[in-house]
DNA sequence: GTCCCGGCTGTAAGCGGTTACATAGGCACT
DNA sequence: AGTGCCTATGTAACCGCTTACAGCCGGGAC
């Protein structure tokens, strides 16, 4: 009878299935079929392998598991950066989705030079099951055509469409982009200013595009001076908010691009020299996104609703339906063509934009 | 001469290192050598292998290395919640701050039940190196007592003091909400209300003590009625800030235990019935935390400054400490006492306060 | 010409699990 | 009693990688 690695049970590694096997006068495959259900296991066996499971604190180690079973319970997420609570809200979003389902998640953000994203994810092989990849920039996303071996289940999260051959979620930018704009044309204004996401980046792109197809479909004023750069960030749309007074005619709303740059304008407005905008009445303001706080801004902010954490949530669930059905491919070896969905954005009336309904507030789809 | 694997080399688990050594015509020893540049190898067999390596986008098995080297490259934070935009800064700094050392990031947030916690924690044996624990809640954290097998490196972050026995890293938030009480009164104010944060939240219940603290130093007063319930939320702190308006005499300041918070107080009074009270004319408003948006809110959020990406990442490299001294355990097997900091946050004054200085803004040490 | 040594490389033993296959009773049938 | 099958269990190969150890080779010292 062999003591020699009995002592150890309480050590650092914790103890392997061979203690457990071992103490329970078993071997370590019928350990595996208790811990894992599979095989038959006489009753009486069953418990006292259980009892030294639990006596021992026993857990099985991942890694192990991992390389054999060729599954990690793990998905990860490449997010361009982790700014503001629309990051937040969709990492809620997919973390509590993947626990639901039993996986973790493993999170990477900011990334701005193509290698670095390329090293990452090289290094997540065999660490994850799957990816989910949010990657506005149509560049960094042209990087990664030949890097996440095409074997890994992925999906892509509001990413220019057709550069990878992937299933994807997008949020219908240009709809929602137009339905604001008709909005606020259908509350008198004619000349709209618009404040534009970072250059490159696929979402701002599409809302700009839908911005500019609706003024000319309104036949609303047209003016290149009227399209404010920005970069999601609220600084940048305090900036533009301070530009915007400079323009003459002034205009007399604002439509920014995402929630940040419109609470950032807002800001700037209230806080002009000599003496402050009034919002709604001496301009309109209008965001995108429609993150929690929104409706709590001052006043509260008229926006393109997103349902983010769903929208998180729902990539999760899209990814791994692909990465169970690479489990078991019932002769479906050939890929089907990528599956594309479309998430309808609405359109949510609130007191920034000087509509009369916004005592309460409204929200409709667009 | 076996064939059997040699054809399934751009198959879908990308290649092994075996597959490496057969087309280089080398054993798979040299190849590991040549990839973590342990031991010597000849110049030409060396870039002959790196040849096969790029040619067959060879990347190494991450869960077959972490077996064998016992170690994962990845940690874990286990968050309580991941509401707004805190949050977003948190991960934020420990997610730049892990890919700085090269290490990856585990999340798993929005913790309810203690069985839950539990499970997720021991599902995290031989997948994390570390672990970077977030538990506010002293029923929570005192649940997890016997889990996380003492082995894991494990740094607590805002965590009820000496529950653990772990490195752990705290906000000053006595000392936090005692200066702002201080700065209100120095403003002038004798009847500051107070919003509270969750019941049984650690930090929560440090801002109140320090609140009720500096009411008592000072000699102001002292009213329970004036310590309104909360739970961090923004939608709690604009309830309070409803119910502080019955409350008689009117408060003429109001400090909530969050950002959250006293924004959604901001926005109740001025939605107030019948006509809006003004910030800070009519009454001050201050909170905790100054996350980011806190300076765009109208009027810009006087707050208590916490340096949230900073403090993420600090823990995050208090734990690497940590992770790898535990991998030279100098003869020092008994863990040194736990290693408890605790971080000054600052005091940011701006237009909710009313104060003077509060033209730009000023920020100071408490 | 031996011996020793150092540089380079291969062999094989794990790491901690899972699982195909073999083994061994037990029991119902023929 | 012999057969066959099902149940319960053990044996050992394997997952992909690292690494201790051993082997081989060439050159300088003696």
């Amino acid at each position: 009878m062999p003591t020699s690695t009995s002592a150890r049970s309480q050590g650092s590694g914790s103890a392997s299935i061979k203690a457990v096997a071992r103490l329970a006068g078993v071997s370590v495959a019928t350990v595996s079929r208790v811990l894992n259900d599979s095989g038959p296991v006489k009753g009486e066996t069953r418990r006292r392998i259980l009892e030294v499971v639990e006596d021992l604190g026993y857990v099985p180690h991942g890694a192990a598991r991992s390389l054999t079973t060729n599954q990690t319970d793990t998905l990860g997420v490449l997010l361009p950066d982790i700014h503001g609570e629309f990051f937040s809200e969709l990492i809620r979003g997919i973390d509590s989705a993947a626990r639901r389902q039993g996986y973790h998640v493993l999170v990477s953000g900011s990334h701005e030079e193509r290698e670095e994203v390329q090293a990452v994810l090289r290094a997540l092989r065999g660490r994850v099951d799957g990816l989910i990849l949010m990657t506005p920039s149509a560049d960094m996303l042209e990087a990664l055509r030949s890097v996440p071996p095409d074997s890994l289940p992925t999906v892509l999260l509001n990413c220019p469409p057709g550069v990878l051959p992937f299933d994807s979620i997008n949020l219908d930018n240009h709809g929602g982009a137009m339905a604001m704009v008709r909005h606020l044309a259908g509350l008198g204004h004619r000349r709209i200013a618009f404040i534009q996401g970072p250059p490159g980046n696929h979402d701002a792109r599409e809302r700009l595009r839908g911005y500019r197809d609706a003024v000319q479909e309104l036949g609303l004023e047209a003016d290149r001076r009227l399209e404010l750069r920005g970069d999601f960030g609220v600084e940048a749309g305090s900036r533009a908010g301070e530009r915007l007074l400079e323009l003459s005619p002034r205009p007399t709303a604002v439509f920014a691009a995402n929630d940040a740059m419109a609470i950032g304008c807002l800001h700037a407005l209230r806080e002009a020299r000599p003496e402050g905008i009034e919002v709604p009445e001496g301009i309109a303001v209008a965001g995108f996104d429609d993150i929690p706080i929104a409706r709590f801004m001052s006043p509260p902010l008229t926006s393109v609703g997103v349902p983010i954490a769903a929208l998180g949530a729902l990539a999760l669930e899209r990814l791994l339906e692909v990465v169970r059905q690479r489990g078991n491919p019932g002769k479906a070896g050939a890929a089907s063509p990528p599956h594309h969905d479309e998430l309808p954005p609405t359109l949510v009336v609130r007191g920034s934009c000087g509509a009369r309904s916004a005592q309460s507030h409204s929200r409709r789809k667009v």
